[in-house]
DNA sequence: ATAGTACGTAAGATTTTCTAACATTTTTGT
DNA sequence: ACAAAAATGTTAGAAAATCTTACGTACTAT
């Protein structure tokens, strides 16, 4: 896993990097906007990525935006990632069909080419 | 500054991903092999470079190598760097003194060429 | 044999984090 | 306007994680 994304940060080196307070970060747990994993005793481990989730949360708060509206507006985000996910894999099958059958023609018209004749 | 070298991580989160424990994280600090940053309380903070190079030892201590070897071995290595470095930097600064001047002769040509004359 | 290396382990102190609860301020929904 | 919800701060006590120091041990090198 890329260094982004494994879970290694306690929560007061993330209050450092973002400027939240750690009673914030916990909170925006519980609305769902971030999480950590745990270690075996319980405490928390944050990301790199979660570090900019939080950045992220910080400036949508200021902006007076609601936890529940973030969260939902990345549901969306989400949504719409996956469906442009599935089209663009879609039009790559599709295109793979298209080379596929695009190279036998090509390579059947070589083959049986009535300007050239076989043999 | 990038993700792999911000210290971020504890000495117990380092010590599960490395396979080390805490003693000999702390030992191999001792023997300046790593130098981890402090929190203001004064626990150590790791970068996952810190936990690569922790690896690494590891491994060179199975091989039967000690401390002092591994950190005179990277010594050198980093002083074959510089002069690596210094030598690219000449040379870069050479190229650009060569393109400096072509261009003022070809210039100069121009401006002060004997069979076209000033004014 | 002595000294140095590379740890393990234990003790006690300090730092960090945890949960839970209550208080406060600012919205929001009806 | 009022009650409910949102978004924190604060406090308290417990638990987890880390710190330093020191002693012990098994090797290895001189």
């Amino acid at each position: 896993m890329s260094y982004r994304k494994k879970k290694v940060i306690p929560i007061g080196t993330v209050a450092e990097l973002t400027g939240l307070s750690v009673r914030q970060i916990r909170y925006y747990e519980e609305r769902k906007l971030v999480t950590p994993e745990r270690t075996k005793g319980g405490t928390r481990k944050y990301s790199f990525e979660d570090v900019d989730i939080l950045a992220e949360i910080a400036n949508k708060m200021e902006d007076g935006m609601q936890t529940y509206e973030i969260r939902k507006m990345w549901e969306k985000e989400k949504e719409r990632e996956a469906l442009a996910q599935e089209k663009a894999r879609k039009e790559m099958l599709q295109g793979q069909l298209n080379a596929h059958f695009n190279f036998h023609r090509l390579t059947d018209s070589r083959i049986s080419d009535p300007r050239v004749g076989d043999r």
